[in-house]
DNA sequence: CCCTTTCGACATACCGGGTAGTATAGTAGC
DNA sequence: GCTACTATACTACCCGGTATGTCGAAAGGG
């Protein structure tokens, strides 16, 4: 089933629908046992594939955790670029959440595998060449985590958030959407508006953190 | 250095402080690395004790995982509880959130072990031992979380919190907390009003998050 | 139109290193 | 000598990575 091996028609799309399969594949994996418990074969048993084709594809088990997290990061930036570009602070910050945690929600397992961090690989010896690519994920990230911070500052300067620190108020927010990979899980019926509740009550979470109380 | 081997003295401090330091070694290690990737040699190393005496304390190294885990939801349960018990709602709240971001500052190594999660291990293939342990591991973090559930239901009723799901707000919450383990690394000069300061933005973000909207 | 060559895309077999767990022996206090 | 604890040596096993084989489809010439 699915594409025929060696086939080179239709190159535009199948050449990289290979390796597209083996993303999700892995990504499905080091979502559900984490980088070091995944193994290769495993992987390759989701697709009935053998180790042979994955390493075709991808250098090493490093780069394939890589070229998920990737996926995952540039998904985020679309989606966050992508949201409410010309409104007001507040408009935009809740528009950015909203389609964050719907991603999230939509693309479970790369971004929790996003959620699952680098840091915690950037202790074991690694090789020059995965140093750099982990540095670009790294710069990827925290591109991704500026977008809040240039929001929050906005705010802040306009008089429609609290005076907060925009980068110290940029970590539980992103904690509070990020978290969302951890407990969601999707049903069978759960549908897109059911998704998009969920979404709307953490952005309205987030916002209201950085918002003033409601002392009058 | 450190305690003498084989003295049973102070049996009541003693007894416990040999599995304590090697529940200490363990934390580090798997906070750095994660569960799989991290090796019993390499805890060993790190006390200067190879692996019989380890396996001696402990039966297994999910067994280990289990207590580092145990210890950090103990510890949360005790902050939590003590936290402002009888003040009303918004007040206990950010109280708990407090007292909550400041323990896992204060107990960096534990906390964030628990952080990365229980159903990752649940996945891989355990024995029925590990799978009660896992189950009583899960009961104690649903307990602390029902804390958070209990308390915003209460601010709900009493008008002072958004009508929320109680269930659903606590999970960005807990995101909001949990990820604080994720991002913060402690400074050499920083002290306890440091953390408090952290801890006092992080409380009042889940606070925020809670309550009306300025809309007056 | 046919045969041969080349190449992309996989499969198979294997090696080497690391590691959880065990079995056993040793050592210090009571 | 008994108990609590620790060190040493060893085994069985899994897994990342590689070297090589295979097979069908394009390519190319006549």
């Amino acid at each position: 089933m699915g594409a025929k091996p060696g086939r080179a028609t239709d190159a535009v799309e199948s050449l990289p629908s290979r390796r597209e399969e083996i993303l999700d594949a892995a990504a499905e994996a080091f979502m559900t046992l984490g980088f070091a418990a995944t193994s290769i074969d495993s992987i390759c048993a989701a697709l009935g594939l053998t180790k042979g084709s994955v390493y075709y594809h991808f250098r090493s088990k490093s780069d394939l955790f890589f070229a998920v997290h990737r996926r995952a990061m540039e998904r985020t930036r679309v989606a966050l670029t992508g949201a409410a570009p010309d409104a007001p602070p507040a408009e935009r910050l809740h528009a950015m959440a909203f389609a964050h945690a719907m991603l999230i929600m939509e693309h479970l397992p790369d971004l929790r595998v996003a959620a699952l961090g680098l840091e915690m690989h950037l202790m074991v010896r690694t090789t020059a060449a995965e140093r750099a690519d982990l540095e670009e994920l790294v710069a990827l990230r925290d591109a991704n985590e500026r977008l809040y911070v240039a929001v929050i500052e906005e705010g802040v300067a306009r008089g429609v958030f609290r005076k907060v620190d925009p980068r110290l108020a940029s970590k539980p927010l992103l904690g509070a959407l990020n978290w969302t990979s951890r407990w969601y899980q999707p049903r069978p019926r759960q549908r897109r508006a059911d998704r998009a509740a969920i979404a709307t009550e953490l952005a309205d979470f987030v916002l209201g953190g950085l918002l003033h109380r409601s002392t009058c």
